[in-house]
Parts: C-alpha cells; sequence; structure tokens
RNA sequence: GGCCGGGUGGCAGAGUGGUGAUGCAGAGGACUGCAAAUCCUUGUAUACCGGUUCGAUUCCGGUCCCGGCCUCCA
C-alpha cells in the first residue's frame, strides 16, 4: 500500500486513487531559460522514483511534466543574446535532456510546451471569465482572489496573512492587489499570441492548469512540484481549475519536494551560489549524483556539499564492488512489489530506507563465499538498484571506467605483468614504485588470490 | 511578523513507546613482502525544559536554534 504526504491535508495517507486503472500525475518542469542546476534535477529524480513505484502498482500512468518556454525571464535572456525565444528555449531544453540522461531519468509521458498550448490557455481563461473568477483591465486578464473562498487551501494561509506581507504588486490595473494575472499584453517587440483580449502572453500559472487538464483531466490524481512552488504558483493553478470547474478540486495529492541548499543555504544568484547540472556532471558521475539526491528524504532540504557528494561517491562504488565479477542473467521484467526495497519506497518513498537495504545487500554478497547463493544475492542487489534507477552502468567499467589518458588498458596491464615479476625477483622497491605511480594517476592495484587487478580510485 | 518543515555519533542519514540502521571517515585486529580491497572488533549520538507513561529519542506542551515560503524561483 503506497502512503504519500499529500500537502493539501497536511499528513501522510493512503493512496488511493479513485480509478486504479489509469493514473495521471503532473509535475511542473523546467522553465527553460538557462541551464538547468541541481536544484532543478531534485525534483525531477524525485518523481522518477514516484512514477517508477507507480508504474508498478498501475497498469497505466500517465505522467506528465510540462516545459514552460514562455515566461519574462526568457524573453529578457533572449532580448539580451539578441536570439529568438524558441532559438533560446530550444537550445536550454537539449541541455536538459542531455543532463537528465545522465541521471537516468525516465521520460515522462508528454512533455508540453506551453506555447503549443496557447489556444487551450486562452479557452480556460474565457471560462474562468465566463464563470465570474477573472476579469479584463487594459489587455489584462486577472484572477478575482476573493472570489474564491477556499483560497489558501494549499499552502494554508489566509488572505489577510498575505496582505499583511503586503509585498503584492499593487497595479492600477487590479481590483485588489492579491489578484494575480492570467493574461497579460505583450508590446510589440515581445512575444505575443492574438487574443479576445489583444495581443499578449499568459500568466505564469495559467498553462499548468490548461495543460494538466488536456493531458490528464478537470480532476487527476498527483500533482508535484518543488515546495518552493506551493505558493503562490500551486495556490493560483488550484483556484484556476476549480474555477474553470465548478469548484473540482484538481488533483487529489499535492506532493511536494524539499529544496536543495548549497552548504547550507539557498541557491541564487546574488549569493553566485547557483550550480550548474552540467558543472556538477563533469565533477560526478550521474550516479553518483542520483544516490546522493536518494539519500535524503525527498521532503527533507538537501544540503549539497563537496564531502557529502564525495562520500555518496564511496558509497556508489561500494554498491558496484559487489557486483564485481558477477555474471547477471540477462534483465527482463520484473514484479518489484514484493521486495523490501519497494515497501520502503511505499512509504512515502522512504529512499535512504532503500538505500540502506541496497547497502545491506551488498554487505550479504561481500560475505557469501558460495558462489550459486552470491550470484543470486547478486542478481536480487542489482533488481532492486533498478527499481531506483540505480547501478545501471556496467560494474566493470564503473571501476575501471574511463581512466586517465596517460595509460591505456594494455599499457595497465603490462606495467601489471611488470611490477609482478619484480614481485617474483623480491624487488620490492620497484614493484612498489610501479603501484605508486599507477596509484597517483587514478589506478589502484588489488592482489587477490586470481592475480593482481586494479581499479579507479 | 504570518505559515510550513526540521534539530540523532566526526560527516551524511533512517527507523523505533522498552538501552538507536546503513554509508563515509577514525581506531584496533586478520589477510598481505608492504599495501589496497575484504572480513572481524570498536565509538559517553537522539538540542533544551517540563508533561503523559512502568518506561520516550519516538506522544503532548514550552524554550532555543536552523531552513524554506510569504517577491521571480525547482
Amino acid at each position: 500500500m503506497l502512503q504519500l504526504y499529500n500537502t493539501l491535508t497536511q499528513r501522510i495517507e493512503p493512496f488511493v486513487p479513485p480509478q486504479e486503472d489509469k493514473i495521471g500525475m503532473y509535475v511542473c518542469g523546467p522553465t527553460v531559460y538557462d541551464r538547468p542546476h541541481v536544484g532543478n534535477a531534485r525534483p525531477i529524480v524525485v518523481f522518477d522514483i514516484l512514477y517508477r513505484v507507480l508504474a508498478q502498482l498501475y497498469p497505466l500512468v500517465v505522467y506528465v511534466r510540462n516545459i514552460t518556454d514562455i515566461d519574462d525571464k526568457i524573453n529578457a535572456r533572449a532580448a539580451e543574446r539578441k536570439i529568438s525565444i524558441k532559438e533560446l528555449t530550444m537550445e536550454i531544453e537539449e541541455v536538459f535532456r542531455a543532463d537528465l540522461e545522465h541521471l537516468g531519468v525516465l521520460p515522462p509521458t508528454f512533455e508540453p510546451h506551453a506555447t503549443d498550448h496557447i489556444l487551450e490557455i486562452i479557452c480556460l481563461i474565457m471560462e474562468i471569465i465566463t464563470a465570474g473568477y477573472a476579469y479584463e483591465k487594459e489587455g489584462h486578464v486577472l484572477f478575482r482572489v476573493r472570489k474564491d473562498p477556499q483560497y489558501g487551501r494549499l499552502s494554508h494561509r489566509n488572505i489577510d496573512d498575505m496582505i499583511a506581507g503586503s509585498r503584492v504588486e499593487v497595479a492600477p490595473y487590479k481590483e485588489d492587489p492579491l489578484d494575480f494575472v492570467l493574461w497579460k499584453p505583450s508590446s510589440m517587440d515581445q512575444p505575443g499570441w492574438d487574443s479576445p483580449w489583444g495581443r499578449g502572453r499568459p500568466g505564469w500559472h495559467i498553462e499548468c492548469s490548461a495543460m494538466s487538464q488536456k493531458y490528464l483531466s478537470n480532476t487527476f490524481d498527483i500533482h508535484g512540484g518543488g515546495q518552493d512552488l506551493i505558493f503562490p504558483h500551486h495556490e493560483n493553478e488550484i483556484a484556476q481549475s476549480c474555477a474553470a470547474n465548478n469548484g473540482t478540486l484538481m488533483a487529489h495529492t499535492w506532493v511536494h519536494n524539499g529544496i536543495v541548499l548549497m552548504d547550507g543555504q539557498k541557491m541564487s544568484k546574488s549569493l553566485g551560489n547557483v550550480l550548474p547540472l552540467a558543472t556538477a556532471l563533469e565533477a560526478f558521475d550521474g550516479e553518483v549524483i542520483r544516490y546522493f539526491f536518494l539519500s535524503t528524504h525527498y521532503r527533507k532540504p538537501l544540503d549539497w556539499t563537496q564531502t557529502g557528494l564525495e562520500q555518496a561517491k564511496r558509497s556508489v562504488t561500494r554498491l558496484f564492488g559487489a557486483l564485481r565479477d558477477a555474471v547477471l542473467p540477462v534483465a527482463t521484467s520484473y514484479d518489484h512489489t514484493k521486495s523490501a526495497v519497494f515497501e520502503a519506497l511505499c512509504d512515502d518513498l522512504n529512499t535512504p530506507q532503500a538505500l540502506f537495504l541496497l547497502q545491506e545487500k551488498a554487505n550479504a554478497i561481500y560475505k557469501e563465499s558460495d558462489a550459486q547463493k552470491k550470484a543470486n544475492l547478486q542478481e536480487e542487489l542489482l533488481r532492486e538498484a533498478h527499481m531506483i534507477g540505480l547501478l545501471e552502468k556496467d560494474a566493470t567499467n564503473w571501476l575501471q571506467g574511463p581512466h586517465l589518458a596517460d595509460f591505456s588498458a594494455t599499457e595497465i596491464d603490462r606495467l601489471i605483468k611488470e611490477r609482478a615479476d619484480a614481485r617474483a625477483a623480491n624487488d620490492f622497491a620497484r614493484s612498489d614504485a610501479i603501484r605508486d605511480t599507477l596509484f597517483q594517476k587514478g589506478i589502484a592495484l588489488e592482489d587477490t588470490a586470481e592475480g593482481t587487478r586494479w581499479y579507479r580510485t
């Protein structure tokens, strides 16, 4: 039985979909104006895990992750670089896709773009206006927040508190300072589309309401995203969708992941500590970054530190070490639902517990002397790791994998042979010198009963 | 200020109403020519103060501290 923390109800509750044959999940994807950073990657990995769990439990899971390709940050960046927003967003999207591949993320069922759904957005806005929840003023269409008595239901704050904060923009065309924009006018040098309210572009929140409705339905099972999207983005999405659909709840379960901190602080441009995912991937393998993400429960903040990543790297290597020399059967599809790892995941995605179970299995493998039993354990480890997208690489390749250009594999083998000869002649000074040289180049040697073997450090 | 979430050993980080996983790092030992890897052993860790209880790290209340949201943000 899958249990998830629901932000809407503020408690962990059993996940009981009204329709067992088809599950719908919508997750807010990236705004493609700049290279993705490590903070962007966490929700992708978190909901990838949830997607994998759901796929084991239900025959059809429709996973929608949008791409926001129209937005004022995009406009600004494109203008800065003197390129079209399409050129910019396509470029960033390509980088994004390449980065995600390294993280072992499964592709969603649909990845809709906002700019491909302007018509749906306009229609939805018209419905909201018709329902009396929005009004047009000076080319803007604004949502009438006070008309929605349940506004604040997700973020659990009331309207009066929000006013007290009062950093809300007070624009002359607003009936109320709280009202937010559904459609805004574009000048001729800004991207825009024709609409009943003149040439303009969608507001920040409306695309998710429009696209979730199109690809899922008015009401669907899970809506996900980062905790920093709870307010105002998701709160506004709910308001919009409820307004257009007679108050029907947009999604049953709202799942939010914690943010990524850099050395204890939030990543921000002003602090200059934004770490692009591509840079992180140069320093650490995607599997290591994935392991690092999974090592903290998804609802907790994750502190990105150099030592944390190094520890994750060692931990991954220990898992791979347990698969060394394994002769594994060709993978087929498994029923994962019986495994302890799966059980841990069903407990509100307890990935740290799942990693503990993998390490425990690895420990058993290291200790097992019976070859057959060992092979069985290795198969189990691999299967369970695959469940959460880990140990996808070849173990030998991981351990001996891309080594420094100074040595080819044959060169390493030649030096190992030379060292063996020196050892046989009791010339330990010579043999240790060879070992040290290799070690300095990131290649460590291990003498085993079957001979010497090497791995990269 | 309002609203959320959190404080577990050197670091990371789970679980649990009855003396607390796992990984990384450290110490001792085995193995080794010496190492490495592996194995064995090892560490006065549950912020503080009350309450409930036979018993709390786990439940309740308070205090302190930390993080996030309230403004574009994954």
